[in-house]
DNA sequence: GGTTAAGCGAGACGGTACGTCCGGTCTTCCT
DNA sequence: AGGAAGACCGGACGTACCGTCTCGCTTAACC
């Protein structure tokens, strides 16, 4: 029934791919990502150089798997009652990824990479980026469905002043992700429309 | 009366100066960030490496400094009459700065090696970034002495939300900075604050 | 009678082992013996390396056997009638082996590997090179029993100047083997030694 | 007067050349030249590997000029008044050559690499071998003039017996060069060709 | 006819060296 | 003293092979 018809040759060494996530994760903490080397995770992994060249293009790309790994908070998407509830919930779920300990710095590399490789920025935004957006996006439909959701502005460019802030903490400023930025933004956001538009709606859901 | 007290020996080459400078603007367009070296810019410059060393840190500060002459749109900071006008104002300053053909490249370059080497974020943030807040932080203080700003958020958040924004536009979806960005951005942060907790907030201030 | 007890197991293949030879000399003469390698080896004989591994030593090794079967021109060890006509047998002989076409890459090749390589330079010598000698050795036997060997040089320097002139020409002058040489090397070598030995020699033969 | 224009730029440490063709010699001793690395050689002589590349090809480059110095002995070209003295003398000072302690493995690693590396083959050529032909030939064009020169062998074919024998010595047998295949081949080879050809030079020379 | 044992193609593995590139320093001569 | 030139040491890059290993499979001999 199942097609899992094994390719021939040895198979891939399990024990090696985590040796190698952990080694990565490890070094760029102690040395940073200028002095993350591919020898330096090897070294750390046991492992040989090549191992890490068959499965990932850049050092970038270990981090983005490692990281993925510890992002494996799941945005709740359930709904919450109110666009501003379930504006809070996701800014909370991403305020948990953000401070955790490895993970700002995980972050700031792979932007940073991002902007010198562009492969790996297309890799990063169809493999991170996007996938935040879209799971964003499920709240922004709800409450289009549900009518509280301001008519300005746009769904897409709400999710850049959200991720945006986001990343603008942790690149520029290094501020803390807190919980007033999570207050701020979803009041912000959730806030209607000024002039008659606004009302519209309300009035709209109110019958 | 001048106090030039010219140094003795050589003094330094403002044509190698300018070589220089323009070489790395020339050079990161054509082989992007990535591809740009000293020597690279050195040869182009028809110069020695050590003339580039003696004067920069590293390649980002040669584009930093690069950058500053393309930067030069000065900020308006002069009364629109509102607070929502101050604030498109300044937002078309900038989207007239990041629209410039080289800019966009230059500036996702020195955030990505602010990212990679903390020395020169340092030098980014005292340099650039926070001469940019400091001029937007000109438009908020007079909102506030105005009586329209917006109780929250506060200034500085407001601040992360707009050249957030604006740089993750830049650096993560590579979307344009349009002038419907600018009316967007310009209509949320200037709306008053919603309804019950703002005047609960005025109500508890006034006891 | 015979003690073919075959071992359990499935046999060595004997298809495999000809598609190693054949692709080894192959793949000699179309990317020279630094480009050979034995994952080419496999790829070309459509072998897994480990097949390689497992009956040879080294790609030296294979060329080895892969020459072997070259060189099946048997040396001729009849008697000609007189010391100069075997040595001039011999050295035709010799001349058919080195004039193949692929031959003498590779004996330049598995001499050079014997240079860098201790061990299989004793297999070379021990499987090659000393056959070589004791068939040249049965003629100057032959000739001192029949009288015209020359008293000088002793028959193994006799074999260091024959063997060290063809492999010279091979190696380092990379001129043709041809039949002057073997004029040369025989009138030469069968000539009577100098002296009262030479004569009294001839004075023996005469009587 | 003199036209040695320094060129710009820092000029070769001499130093650093010393260090790498003493380090070179060193190792090949200690590991073999199979064991020999540019690394090897960079570490061991403190010097960076492209100091090595910059000035040397292979590592094979880099023995065949630091065994120029030990080979320093310079092949005597002074009539010692009859072909065969003159034989012995060639003979002689390569025999002090050949059985200087690094010099034999030398020689085989250069002669190995040159059969691997066409290209370098034809340096050791051009820059080593045929310059010991050229002084070699100097003996038998005055042995010609002197009139003591056997008919046969050609010249280039004495030449090819000489060298040959030396080097199947050096590569093959391993055995030591000593003073009696010196004097056998000084025997062998100034011996009057068989026949009237001989005689009749000799009455020529004569007259 | 099942069991055992080895050989087989495939291909991933830990390594080592390769030759290149660049960083940042230095040493020269020239201005 | 600054600058152009360019060699220097150091070290990471990504590649190529090495020789070994682990798979599933095939092929025989043996019970």
């Amino acid at each position: 029934m199942s097609d899992e018809r094994r390719s021939p040759g040895r198979p891939r060494s399990q024990s090696a791919r985590e040796a190698i996530l952990t080694a990565a994760l490890e070094l760029v903490g102690e040395v940073g990502y200028a002095g993350l080397t591919i020898d330096g995770i090897a070294n750390r992994a046991g492992v040989g150089k090549q191992t890490i060249y068959r499965w990932w293009a850049s050092k970038a790309d270990v981090l983005l798997e490692a990281g993925a790994a510890l992002a494996d908070v799941r945005v709740p998407v359930q709904d919450c009652g109110s666009y501003e509830a379930d504006l809070r919930a996701f800014l909370k779920a991403s305020y948990r990824i953000v401070n955790q300990p490895q993970m700002a710095d995980l972050l700031r590399a792979v932007m940073a990479e991002a902007q010198i490789n562009p492969a790996f920025g297309d890799r990063l935004r169809s493999e991170f980026l996007q996938r935040r957006r879209e799971a964003f996006a499920i709240i922004t439909a709800r409450a289009r469905d549900r009518g509280d959701l301001p008519e300005r502005p746009a769904p897409g460019t709400v999710a850049d002043i959200v991720f945006g802030t986001i990343w603008y903490r942790v690149m520029a400023t290094h501020q803390a992700f807190d919980k007033r930025l999570v207050d701020d933004l979803a009041a912000l956001l959730a806030r209607p429309s000024s002039g008659s538009s606004g009302r519209r709606r309300s009035a709209g859901a109110g019958t």
